[in-house]
RNA sequence: GGUGGGUUCGUAUAACGGCUAGUACUCAAGAUUUUCAUUCUUGCAAUAGGAGUUCGAUUCUCCUACCCACUACCA
């Protein structure tokens, strides 16, 4: 039994989406498991769809999700350019071995299972367009190539005259007719299809001396020993031609084995998860921040967002794929461990942004106090909060709780920092809405407004009709006086005082809000004194 | 249109052909709490439809419906 040996191969022509990060997941999972190797191999033939800077965001990523190859263009963006003792297979971006895929071509075409193709596009676009005029969808095929301009079709002299004399030719696969494919899916089970329905795919194109995908792939995955091929289904329609192509080659018999994964979807509605449905509905769907070098355009990626990678990872992993247990927390390690293949589901998976965040927070409450300290410290920091990290900690242990992310921190104990200085009595500035999308699964709590700009925050109108009556602000300011914080409750209760109202009284002027962490908290961090004033604020403001 | 793939609560999923179809997220209710959140308890909610095989079908077969992918000198 020969090294498990895997690869992750995708196209500089953008950002990696999540699904793609999920397939790399998986391949990766795959490896580890057996004891094999993650390859990263960059499929940069279409050169008119490079994209500057996408290379380095795949790597980035994978990096920043801690998925790194074993070999090819590897996690510190180093590539190895020359085949060397160490690196067999190198180099790892097919754009450096174009000089590999003529021969093979040339090796198809002598055999039979290819010939030269002269039409020109603009040739083959009229023909597309002319079948579609009368309804019908024109394919390269056993039908239809022997009225076309190719190797099969002209005479011998004058192939090679076109071949020396133009550049736009291409080598087209030679699909049987009348085959059926039989191939077995490691998800999928069984599948046959007849060859009638395939088309002859460009294999090679003389015009930028570069293979197509489907030739490329095959050479590559046979050249770097590949023994298990997991990619997206999306693939599934071109398993019967890798198949013919293996055979063509002689291959057969190191053919890799290969598992087709299920899309991911858009969380509701029909159709593939697209940048679109993120900007929508409020997610990342990529893993790190991109800006297109074109346009400019700036989307948001799951790291930027304060998704711990871990919880990334994890929540990948669970779509699609499950441990056959109950268990939903699984470490990279761990995820190693159980993966398997035959877990996996076949139907698309449509991604949910709730039980991502739920992930986060699972992952934020595991991550020890001093860990959230270091994160939160230069938040407040750019808040211009010079902070007593001891202090922090404590913030952190009283908040962990109640946060998704690292960044609600702030929202939610900006009060701990810095006194609610204006007060309305009537109304919400409008001024003070956040700028963040509505997201429509989870409305936004409103008394969230309060606190994003915290220097003027001002009261929601209900809690202070609510909450600030004289009689029970005069009751709270007394407590407060008379008690020190942890005996505050004691003193209400013993002087008789409706505990709620005071207390709430008292919150209000401490945190600007009927709601948050308990008094004694807030009043040991901030300190009697700050209380006291901020209780008297509130009187000028309000009384 | 053609080809291939798919279909269990709203979502992710579990269930050698055999318990009352389980779990998580969301949502709702209750308990707890000075409030909110947490926590705990409870609840709502699904086998797309129709045939067939079988003592018995979510599971196997066929048909229908719907969804998705592919159908480029893109990957």
């Amino acid at each position: 039994m020969s090294k498990t040996r895997v690869r992750f191969a995708p196209s500089p022509t953008g950002p990696l989406h999540m699904g793609g990060v999920r397939t790399a997941l998986y391949n990766y999972l795959y490896a580890k498991q057996h004891g094999g190797d993650f390859i990263l191999r960059i499929e940069d033939t279409d050169s008119g769809r490079f994209v500057p800077g996408a290379e380095e965001y795949i790597i980035e990523a994978l990096r920043w999700c801690g998925i790194c190859p074993d070999e090819g263009v590897d996690a510190e963006g180093h590539v190895v350019e020359m085949p060397s003792e160490d690196h067999p297979h190198a180099p790892y971006r097919q754009s450096q071995r174009r000089t590999i895929y003529r021969e093979y071509a040339e090796q198809l075409v002598a055999s039979g299972h290819a010939y030269y193709a002269f039409d020109t596009s603009a040739e083959l676009e009229k023909v597309r367009a002319e079948a579609e005029s009368r309804g019908e969808t024109f394919i390269y095929n056993h039908l239809t190539r022997g009225a076309l301009r190719n190797s099969l079709t002209l005479p011998e002299e004058e192939v090679q005259r076109l071949l020396a004399e133009r550049t736009d030719w291409t080598v087209r696969f030679l699909m049987p007719e009348g085959r059926i494919v039989e191939m077995d899916d490691l998800i999928r089970g069984h599948i046959s299809v007849d060859t009638a329905t395939l088309d002859d795919k460009v294999l090679w194109k003389r015009a930028d001396e570069l293979p197509t995908y489907h030739l490329a792939n095959i050479v590559d995955d046979h050249l770097m020993e590949i023994t298990e091929v997991i990619r997206g289904e999306e693939w599934l329609p071109s398993l019967p031609l890798h198949y013919l192509l293996y055979e063509a080659f002689g291959w057969q018999d190191s053919q890799p084995r290969f598992a087709h994964l299920p899309l991911l979807l858009k969380p509701v509605g029909n159709g593939k998860l697209s940048k679109r449905d993120g900007d929508k509905m409020g997610f990342p769907v990529f893993p790190l921040r991109w800006t297109s070098p074109t346009t400019g355009e700036t989307s948001r990626g799951y790291r930027e967002d304060g998704y711990f990678p871990d919880a990334f990872v994890n929540l990948l992993a669970m779509l699609g794929w499950n441990p056959g247990t109950e268990q939903e927390i699984f470490s990279l390690p761990e995820l190693v461990d159980a993966f398997s293949l035959d877990k996996v589901g076949k139907s698309g998976a449509k991604f949910n942004p709730e039980k991502a965040k739920w992930f986060n927070r699972e992952y934020l409450r595991m991550r020890p106090d001093e860990e959230l300290t270091a994160l939160f410290l230069p938040i407040l920091e750019e808040k211009g909060i010079r902070a007593n990290p001891n202090k922090v900690q404590e913030v952190v242990s009283l908040i962990k709780e109640r946060a998704t992310f690292v960044q609600d921190f702030w929202t939610i104990a900006s009060y701990l920092f810095i006194a609610p200085s204006e007060f309305e009595k009537y109304g919400v500035k409008a001024g003070a809405a956040s700028e963040k999308p509505a997201d429509p699964a989870r409305p936004v709590d409103p008394r969230a407004k309060v606190y994003d700009d915290a220097a003027t925050a001002p009261f929601l109108a209900k809690d202070v009709d609510k909450f600030y009556k004289p009689e029970i602000y005069d009751a709270a300011l007394e407590a407060l006086q008379q008690a020190e914080p942890e005996a505050l409750e004691d003193y209400i209760r013993e002087h008789g005082m409706p505990m709620g109202k005071v207390m709430n009284c008292i919150r209000l002027a401490l945190s600007g809000a009927s709601s948050g962490l308990g008094i004694a908290d807030i009043l040991r961090f901030i300190g009697k004194e700050e209380g006291l004033r901020r209780m008297r604020y509130m009187k000028e403001r309000l009384g």
